[in-house]
DNA sequence: ATTTATGCAAATCGTTTGCAAACCT
DNA sequence: AGGTTTGCAAACGATTTGCATAAAT
């Protein structure tokens, strides 16, 4: 049941005075469960809590970095939990005729490659870079 | 004046039975002269033309693949001129205070190991890539 | 008791659409 | 003329907000 992963979220929200409420577990519960990026529409068809709470708790969540929200092809927000309460750094397929968004990993080395060529823009523009995003559009499998 | 680029796209346009009308030039040439994804609102405010036209026309450019849509980190869209049109593959820089989106290239290196990535996700996944987005987010210049 | 979270309904705002007039060809 | 494009104003829809009630500390 992932009590591990509650608990840091419950120290990352009490730390910025906030409460770990059940509406707020029900939202992470239902993030992680799914695996991949879910829309608005996605975490409300799970039930747990009005249009408006759930919106205003997934901002909470995205202020206090326990979610991230991520921009897929169409005009729905979706959610995720964020990368270093799930240990788990990746990547999104993108679906260009369907929206869906699922994860996927590169190698060590690419990774490293995308590191690299960060510090580079850092060096030779004004922007200062925090993190990349790198997406793969296509189709999915459902869609052909 | 850039009249290779127009030719192109009027060639284009009438191959899809569309018209290369003074709006869609006039968008064209905002579009081509700003160098950077433009929002809505900054073209609307280049004047050419009203917002339902503006929109629609935008809508009939990127169906004819002359304009493409920018997804950055905040709530507007964006738009620029086709890769293929302009010869300038090229990634993002997103402001993650501003939202401002300008241009930037990495070596053909990171290129092709971006390539290679897609293509070992298509043999291993039910998803067919077909293209990539490579973005780096941070503070602009201005942002600090 | 006081602060914070919830749910309902209404507002917001970027974008889209209906329609009549202006524009091609 | 016959079809397309334009501009205005109204509609749309995902997300946000006001406000009164319920829950938490």
């Amino acid at each position: 049941m992932a009590e591990d992963l509650h608990l840091a979220i419950s120290a990352r929200l009490t730390g910025d005075d906030q409460r770990y409420t059940t509406g707020r577990r029900g939202l992470v519960e239902v993030l992680r469960t799914a695996g991949r990026p879910l829309t608005a529409a996605e975490i409300l068809d799970a039930g747990g809590l009005a249009q408006s709470s759930a919106y205003r708790n997934l901002a909470v969540l995205e202020t206090c970095g326990v979610v991230h929200r991520v921009n897929g092809n169409d005009e729905f927000a979706r959610f995720e939990l964020a990368e270093d309460l799930t240990d788990h750094h990746h990547h999104h397929l993108i679906c260009t005729a369907c929206g869906l968004v699922i994860d996927f990993t590169v190698s060590d080395r690419l990774e490293r490659s995308l590191e690299a060529a960060m510090v580079t823009v850092a060096q030779t523009s004004g922007f200062r870079p925090d993190h990349h995003r790198l997406d793969l559009l296509g189709r999915c499998a459902s869609c052909g």
